[in-house]
DNA sequence: TTCCTTGCAAATCCTTTGCAAGGGT
DNA sequence: ACCCTTGCAAAGGATTTGCAAGGAA
């Protein structure tokens, strides 16, 4: 499952979507950390690296036609905070499970169950073609950590968040 | 189930929070428009009606405090735009349906089998609290639409769907 | 030549914050 | 008296836009 790259590179070759340098050092990056959910900020940063005289204006210009062809998806795991990702333009789906306690937003991979979306297109008439869905809750490794140590912000935060799931108990 | 109002009122006093006539005249409007994802904006104007001296920055802050006490939720469907639902604090996940075509969130409610939440903490460690997933596509009432007539804008905006469902399949 | 793409700076939009004042307890 | 809550205006951050210049077709 590497050729995700070679799957874009096709894709923006069949649209006649020209290839500039910029845009190649958008893409590669995202090739590259394509497990760390950048924000548009980072992405800038770290292609300024590849191709310097890159402009933020280009990453937002260029991240928007991606998105049009489908490379690639935005995530909002907080308000203002706008991440991206690569995607396959073929395939895949996933999800992710956003930490309460650390944030780290984890991904998910083809747990979801295609009758299921079979089952709301039947029942309200909407054709799926794409989809995305954001738990919350608390990852194991804050889930362990919790019950020995508390550091003190954490500790609060994590108050917070038992409060709202002793509410819908 | 029109006693959402009425689980809110009870939530804040259980927390002892207090319900100044600003906070009231907001949760009214959430309640009042509670289909209609309002986004903080349309929110400040409409509570405006009901207690004119309130203030932009008084609703932000309201927002934050409802969210902390679960009596709403943000959902984001398009970058930079936020929109507020009120939701019952004793129980309720529900859904969008958002049309790639007319932009319109649709809800479902309840098709998300509980199952597919054991099955995801079995296979990570995530325990679960809250989600909220998002699906993309296109209603019914524009698939129909779209067979008839095609005003300018529109079809242009549909066929950038098309290709990307295209490249999908 | 014509169209596409870019960098830069300015503009815009949404949200948060600082602060002094008002009101409840 | 003390703490919470507010409105206003200013600040902040992310994203978009205007524009003139550089390059590809």
């Amino acid at each position: 499952m590497d050729d995700i790259l070679h799957s874009c590179y096709q894709e923006l070759q069949k649209r006649h979507i020209r290839l500039t340098p910029q845009r190649e050092a958008v893409l590669l990056v995202l090739y590259r950390e394509k497990d760390e959910h950048l924000t548009s900020y980072e992405l800038f940063e770290k292609a300024k690296k590849i191709y310097p005289e890159l402009g933020l204006a280009t990453v937002y210009r260029t991240l928007e036609l991606f998105q049009e062809v489908g490379l690639l998806r935005e995530v909002q795991f907080d308000k203002g905070l706008t991440q991206y990702e690569l995607r396959d333009p073929q395939d895949g789906h996933h999800h992710h499970l956003v930490c309460k306690h650390c944030g780290y937003p984890q991904e998910i991979d083809g747990i979801f169950p295609e009758k299921l979306l079979e089952l709301i297109t039947e029942e309200t008439g909407f054709m799926i073609t794409d989809y995305c869905c954001q738990f919350y809750g608390y990852c194991e490794k804050c889930r362990v950590n919790s019950d020995k140590d508390g550091k003190q912000a954490k500790v609060e935060e994590l108050t917070r968040g038992e409060v709202l799931k002793d509410a819908r108990t």
